[in-house]
DNA sequence: CATAAGTGGGTGACGTGTCAACTAAAACTT
DNA sequence: AAGTTTTAGTTGACACGTCACCCACTTATG
């Protein structure tokens, strides 16, 4: 009946639509979008499940564990404040906070409080952080373009990067994201 | 050092990658791929939010249930087996199984044994289930238009499509999907 | 100086997805 | 008919992200 979000008329149960909801009938997708639309859903739930599963089998590691690790290798030398982290990823504090809390018990870095702001800390990699990364940066980036690259010419692989732009900006734009 | 996929040589930390893993040295990300790529991560995670974000303040309900009322609605009177819905959806048996369990707490949906085969069952909607679903298909669909179809031109939105569909093809053929 | 407002960060509950192991009922096999 | 293998579906442990609060420290305001 609503097969995911077409409308589809079935004569055995006349129901009206929207008579709270709005005036106007929603414009219902074509089944050119709804195509497009599951094609979507099934890339936003399954690539990601893919890279997370090769990270998981070849380095013991998430996907949220590796980004962290990137991004706090990349970081200066002194430490990573814990918020501006939120800021580079693009994540919510507390799901930083989470993550960092598992990941220092698994000793791959360190929080410790720093002097000027009785409020931050600085986030560091053990030595173990750095083995595991740098171990595992290699697989993971012989899988990513395998399967996102190697499929793309050059031209698709830019088009395809726009087009996700401007939704995104656009989403953003509108406050939806 | 590893900003994200990239390798950043440091002068300052001379290690050898790879000593292990593989003789050759991996194709690292082009500043070009690497933007690609974070895009498609940031795109991975942001659509899904936002559209679970929507359903869930305007009809209290979560991405995966809309998804499975939809494909129940969708199916023929007599119900769906669970099965089929895993298939429908894509989704790992145990998924489906927690989820329609939550779902039937909530009164959405119900489970009943089939007499033909001892271990199958059959879901059916609760008239509770319908209105759900019929109330918040329009908002949702509107949603889903003005995301991810209103910024993009026709054209775009077939190129990005195909391109979707090549990345999932050549995943799967490979058994990375 | 005192008090209010803002900021860095943490906590706990909750719903979710994954994996591996499991039960029970078909469906083959000989 | 007895044993083996599939198949349908469940369960439990675990990691994860979100949300709504909360706490402690800093900064601005008076």
């Amino acid at each position: 009946m609503f097969q995911l979000l077409r409308e589809k008329i079935d004569v055995s149960t006349n129901f009206s639509v929207n008579v709270s909801n709005a005036m106007t009938e929603p414009r219902w997708l074509s089944a050119e979008e709804q195509i497009t639309w599951l094609e979507l859903r099934e890339f936003n739930s399954g690539l990601p499940r893919a890279t997370d599963r090769q990270l998981h089998q070849e380095a013991g590691m998430s996907g949220g564990e590796y980004a962290v690790l990137a991004a706090v290798s990349e970081a200066p030398a002194g430490g990573v404040r814990s918020g501006d982290l939120a800021r580079i990823l693009g994540w919510e504090k507390s799901r930083v906070s989470h993550l960092l809390r598992r990941m220092e018990a698994k000793e791959l870095l360190e929080r410790c409080a720093v002097s000027a702001d009785g409020r931050g800390q600085e986030i560091t990699l053990t030595p173990q952080g750095w083995d595991v990364v740098r171990t595992a940066a290699p697989g993971h980036v012989t899988m990513v373009r395998e399967i996102v690259f190697d499929p793309l010419t050059a031209d698709e692989q830019l088009q395809l990067r726009n087009s996700l732009r401007k939704i995104r900006d656009a989403a953003i734009e509108r406050g939806l994201w």
